[in-house]
DNA sequence: CCGGATCCATAAGGATACTG
DNA sequence: CAGTATCCTTATGGATCCGG
């Protein structure tokens, strides 16, 4: 471990400087750490990712999942029936993620705590 | 620690779903996260920060450290001196994500070397 | 059911010039 | 040294309609 510098790292087609900005990408955005988030509790078709966030549009999750799939983070599985049904779930890689993913909502949970009781001392 | 759901947390103006988003928000984008990781290693100067990250701009650099202060994860001191010198580190809170940050720099990592083993077997 | 294609509004980010 | 201000390009995301 060592400070990020000008390495060249070639990944996805993408060009990146150091290790840590690779795991970033992979997180970036509003939507693919979500995705992440529900896919450690198992196996999500399309439409149960639908219902469980559901602000995203059906655009922005094919494309999210899409991108973690070219990323080798999740599985896409078709079945070959009618109706149609897709199953997502997370590759070897995703699964190594699910920890840290962890870390950072038990990072959020004190984050948001100790910012209100800042907020509430500021008005006091 | 379970599924997000719409809990309506209200931090730094904004209103996230759950404690996860707020996390992701706060090393969201392209530099937060390469700043915070360059800030862990010590207090640092404007102008260091542009040599240890040569692509960011002037304008990105002030944006994202003003962006991370008002988040509460760095400090900004200002001397009052000629010429003008303005220190950056970390909040107690800034501190706590360190650990974070060097987790994904592992995954990224190990990451890398997968991916670049599996784009070899393929081309072979 | 699980999408693809298209169009459009907004936001993010870069280039450049200027300032206390 | 550490920024601001302005302009501009590009990326992101949403709405809508269509298809196997």
């Amino acid at each position: 471990m060592s400070v990020c510098e000008s390495c060249g790292i070639r990944v996805n087609n993408q060009v990146y400087n150091c290790a840590f900005q690779v795991a970033i990408d992979v997180l970036d955005g509003k939507w693919k750490g979500l995705i992440l988030w529900y896919l450690q509790f198992g196996t999500k078709r399309n439409s149960e990712l639908r219902r469980l966030i559901p602000s995203i549009t059906q655009k922005m999750l094919t494309q999210k999942l899409r991108e973690l799939e070219d990323e080798g983070i999740v599985y896409r599985t078709v079945y070959p029936v009618v109706p149609p049904k897709v199953e997502y779930s997370l590759t070897e890689q995703g699964e190594k993620l699910i920890p840290i993913l962890k870390s950072l909502y038990e990072w959020g949970e004190d984050y948001i705590v100790e910012r209100q009781a800042e907020d509430k001392a500021q008005t006091a």
